[in-house]
DNA sequence: ACGATTCGGTTCGATGAATGAACTCCTTGG
DNA sequence: CCAAGGAGTTCATTCATCGAACCGAATCGT
């Protein structure tokens, strides 16, 4: 994956890890599943990414088990709906630390709290799950303007599919 | 960084913290450094990385801020240590859906508790930072001859300077 | 029924990063 | 004064990524 050949050499399960989400594009890649991206043409024109990665990344998360292929849709298996915890944790770093402006919210679809950097509801006082979730645009949501980028604009409900 | 040229047209802090951290090697660095891996040559030997590449990676995270140069140490800093929460919920991914052995186990050193996947300790109830943990061989840990792998392999408390 | 378009890829040449070996510079020790 | 180790840098080879072009199947319009 992500580290030459592979990680083979550590003993370590956040190598294993990084061999199977650590390569270039493929976070970003589950982050758009969850927020509802399925079809290969919507990352495409989402992420911007290369055809062939983008075939290659889909393909490798298929054979891990992250995502599952149910005709022309990927959609996140539970082990792979399971990741949310490290990719909001990781999203949450950066939003705290890069100065960089939010660009998306995630509110409990339930209370409409926001949810804190260790993913609980400070309102419920538990956990939520992703699908328990609504997105909503941040002040620094730049103005994208493929069909994808506009429709995560509006307010949506994580994991719900999204249609062009 | 992780992503081609730079994930520049995302309107996401997960694109910008995959700039940071998101190139192959990166989040091994950092974690060898709450290990308590200072020296760059023990990050050699440990991570079995070639030279020109750790130095690549030292720099950029040095510029970055995650880590500070204090002579010839590397040193995790505050936002640095932030990062905690995400490395250690990936590995606990891993280590849930991988199916790996536990190499390492994490214990709250003051009640010797073992941390759950959010980063919490059941019995005291409250998160803990990563100096309060308690580094443990688990029945995983290959038998990876380096040096560094060997001391790491008895009882250390995080983030305390290993010393070859 | 037929051509045009869209979707979901694969192929391929050019570019850029990772690898590993060799080399340099600096400090410490005898 | 010489030897050795640490901390890098340089460089040629190898490998991954990029982006444009191509291909086949399904759908749409007429």
């Amino acid at each position: 994956m992500a580290l030459g050949k592979d990680y083979a050499a550590q003993d370590c399960s956040l190598a294993r890890a990084l061999e199977v989400v650590g390569e270039r594009w493929t976070l970003l890649i589950i982050r758009d599943a969850f927020y509802g991206v399925r079809r290969f043409s919507d990352f495409l024109v989402h992420l911007d990414i290369p055809r062939a990665v983008l075939s290659a990344r889909l393909q490798s998360l298929v054979e891990t088990g992250v995502l599952a292929k149910d005709g022309h849709d990927y959609v996140l298996t539970e082990m792979g709906k399971e990741l949310w915890p490290a990719v909001h944790t990781l999203a949450r770093w950066a939003e705290d630390h890069l100065s960089s402006e939010q660009c998306r919210i995630f509110l409990h679809a339930a209370c409409g709290t926001r949810i804190g950097p260790d993913g609980t509801c400070a309102a419920c006082e538990r956990h939520v799950r992703p699908d328990e979730l609504e997105m909503h645009a941040g002040p620094g949501a730049r103005r994208r303007t493929d069909p994808v980028s506009v429709i995560l604009r509006s307010p949506h409900r994580m994991l719900d599919p999204i249609r062009t």
